[in-house]
DNA sequence: TTGTATGCGTTATCAT
DNA sequence: ATGATAACGCATACAA
């Protein structure tokens, strides 16, 4: 790996005129500029950023902190992320969380070590207070789905309540009243915020909430079939059910066609983030859009205004959920 | 943010010694320990992961290379990749090439340039001579799915001709023999060798390869459709479709059904990769495993033996692929 | 066991 | 316009 200084020795110049042509920030006449030019051709050279970040203070690089990295909910917030950074020549580093406290905080100190110029998080596990802590050093932190008090400025999210409102009330509107719900782990915002606004929704109709009907899940496909699959075993019946997410909602409907329940005839189900396969499914699911990949652009957008100075870009925190309708919602006639 | 110096001046030490204590290689007396925990405690001290990358020239991270972040397969793939390293302490460092040889580049160089102990490259753009160059550096690359000649002991691959070999075959067996073919981009050497093993079976059983029974698409959901919707057109019948991915399959299985093809007595399909989801669409899609996720896995593996010099490992380059039958493949009856 | 001094590859602040 | 030279934060060979 040849060095600014190899290429300064062979250019003849000093070091301090190679760095100059590199970032061509100062003038540096034609002709010796040419020269340097030459030499880091002949050498092969590249900067080693490493070096470049430890003396300026910048990495012209930005960290991503996820929970997964598989799963199209993620790969589509990272998909967002980067194609808008990469766009304006900045990188960036992923890494993870597995929705775990100390893992989180592992990766959040990586990337802080690492001298990211600013940090995009979707964390679920670690205390609000953690974050506005860490906020407090120089590095900015950004976070996805969650909405912090002191921190609302950096916050992008979805109304989660308004999503899980929108979907109970979708499934109230097309006549059913018996409606179960599978649900995503409480502890992440995310998944009690949506339980919340069913709750809303099923209380604005006066339909009360049924401990029977509910049953918790882990938000993978898993979680959908164990889910129904305890809900059938309880014998009490219900026309329609809410999963949290779309990849619970493919695993009740697989194990809804295994047990012979008819969909959407028998059983009417909705999901909720509407993932690319959602279209794909059969019936194709009627869901609730979590556009995660614009949200992620708009993070990647706000750090692009307020640390790398962009200008000319227009900033939205809350985006707002919207049904889609599809096949897998049968209206039902009411009495 | 608190430096090394800082916290040796409250601990009342030197530089070297807090360094010590930080990597505990050396013998550091109990008591002077216990101060320097004590003050970096205090300080909040975090090392900073740049100044050591420099000064040790090693980062304890490995750098990633993908087409794209969101999809099934590279999420399965990244995931495996991530979940050995971290159990091992080491972080990733993950970007992408999109497919596109600049872009594959700049990524690679990246990756480089930030001190990477190693790259894990899933590269489908550049050139085995920029790879084999590259390869030169200091910087050892792993290839993922791919396979260089001059570098193979350090290529994790799928047999990816048997794979296609597998598929078709297995269409064969089912009694099929007017069999259509949805390829992926022919410039990606896993897309091509599929199409090598769907021939080879072809042949192998007196059956002409037919260039109007034949699609090339994106490897993306939409292949799917447009190949189905253009073979379709063509008029020309077939009982069955091998297509070269599970997105592709899950494209020509919703364009199927739209178009009242009934699956799979009509239309018998048989997908590539087994992504998650296969198993989730209806009818339950036959498709051909491609054990990403371990290869992922056996690729961190070959890094932590062979960089980070970690004992009992065994390596495994060539993965077989085999196949997964479900419900999307109909028996016929052969004449 | 502990401290001193030097180097890692750049950028940046001075001069010239 | 260009060249010395001091940071940047840490690791490490060498001394003590």
């Amino acid at each position: 790996m040849a060095t600014i200084y190899e290429v300064s020795k062979l250019a003849g110049v000093s070091l301090a005129t190679v760095s100059r042509v590199m970032n061509n920030n100062a003038r540096v006449s034609d002709n010796t500029k040419k020269k340097v030019l030459a030499a880091m051709q002949t050498l092969g050279y590249r900067p080693n950023a490493i070096a470049q970040s430890l003396a300026s203070n910048c990495s012209n690089s930005v960290g991503i902190l996820v929970s997964e990295l598989s799963g199209a909910f993620y790969g589509q917030m990272m998909s967002g992320i980067e194609t808008e950074l990469r766009a304006a020549g900045k990188h960036v580093i992923i890494t993870t969380g597995h929705s775990e406290e100390e893992k989180e905080k592992d990766g959040l100190e990586f990337l802080i070590g690492r001298n990211c110029d600013a940090i995009i998080a979707h964390v679920e596990a670690v205390s609000d207070e953690y974050i506005v802590e860490l906020s407090k050093g120089k590095t900015p932190i950004y976070l996805m789905s969650r909405h912090v008090e002191a921190l609302s400025e950096k916050c992008i999210s979805l109304d989660n309540e308004h999503g899980g409102y929108l979907a109970t009330k979708s499934l109230i509107e097309h006549g059913h009243s018996k409606i179960a719900y599978i649900a995503g782990p409480q502890f992440k915002a995310d998944a009690s915020n949506r339980l919340q606004g069913h709750k809303r929704a099923l209380s604005e109709h006066n339909i009360a909430f049924d401990e029977t009907l509910f049953f918790i899940g882990d938000f993978k496909e898993t979680g959908g079939s164990e889910g129904l699959h305890h809900l059938l075993k309880q014998g009490y019946d219900f026309t329609a059910l809410v999963c949290a997410n779309d990849e619970m909602a493919s695993g009740a409907m697989k194990y809804a066609r295994e047990h012979n329940v008819k969909l959407p005839s028998q059983l009417s189900i909705i999901g909720f983030d509407n993932v690319i396969f959602a279209n794909y499914l059969y019936p194709t699911l009627t869901t609730v859009d979590n556009p995660v990949n614009e949200m992620g652009r708009m993070a990647a957008k706000m750090v692009l205004k307020e640390i790398y100075h962009q200008k000319n870009i227009e900033i939205n925190r809350i985006f707002e959920p919207t049904v889609i309708l599809r096949n897998s919602i049968k209206s039902i006639k009411t009495t």
